[in-house]
DNA sequence: TTGTGTGCAAACAGTTTGCATTCGT
DNA sequence: ACGAATGCAAACTGTTTGCACACAA
């Protein structure tokens, strides 16, 4: 029940060649200048279902969302360079039990939690204005 | 340079009844009803200025900003009730420190971060169905 | 008086959706 | 052949903005 198109292939095939956050009309363009044409709207709906899939993250900026291939499996956080949008993926980081901890002393139940970490990476630091 | 208007003074004061948050549209929906005519372009305004002014709190949700008047001056976090909206601010965490800590390990500077906590408060997590 | 604040409606951006068509299976 | 996937363009949603007018200072 997942037909695998010219379309799907090729989102799927540029997203793992890629290693930080794009947004979905990045992806498109993207697609594009590789001669691949594929819809924008295909572009969000593949999108939708791969993240769905749990396959890529998704990371919901002010105005826009960003996606990326994850190897990760499960929850986990991001530090992403707000200059140049490289990510690093942080394990280990025992903020779920801390949430909890947090929660059940206020009485909540059934806690989520959203954290990412966003900085300038030591490259975009020592370089302003290059790439 | 800040006038104070019949507007600004409406919503102002709504928000001070309130402690939970609200969208921009609910804000401007309870105006009316309160038979204060303000439209929903200044709400937004207003809300903008009070939020860089550091008087109000924006929560990004999903697919819309929501607001609240908050006492606490600086940085702080949330736990919020993703049934009924009750928020409980929290204070004392030393997630700047931890966070800052992570950033610099990945060689990241001038770190910044979102965390909120989300769950069911214990009134609703005991009542499923009720206000 | 003066220029900030307001209201309205139009503009916007990102995303979603309806529908006829294409194409994997 | 059958129904899921696509493309296009129109619809949608929350938010912003241009401009003429109102009003706090």
């Amino acid at each position: 029940m997942q037909r695998m198109t010219r379309q799907r292939i090729a989102v799927t095939s540029l997203m793992e060649s890629l290693d930080d956050f794009r947004s979905a009309q990045q992806l498109h363009d993207a697609l594009r200048e590789r001669g691949e044409n594929v819809g924008l709207a295909t572009v969000y709906r593949t999108l939708q279902s791969l993240a769905d899939a749990g396959v890529v993250d998704v990371l919901r900026l002010e105005d826009e969302n960003v996606f990326r291939m994850c190897s990760r499996s499960g929850h986990h956080h991001h530090l992403v360079c707000r200059a140049c949008g490289r990510t690093v993926e942080l394990t280990g980081l025992d903020v779920e039990k801390w949430a909890k901890q947090i929660a059940r002393e206020h009485g909540f139940e059934e806690v989520d939690h959203t954290l990412e970490l966003f900085g300038l990476c030591a490259q975009c630091a020592a370089a302003p204005n290059e790439a």
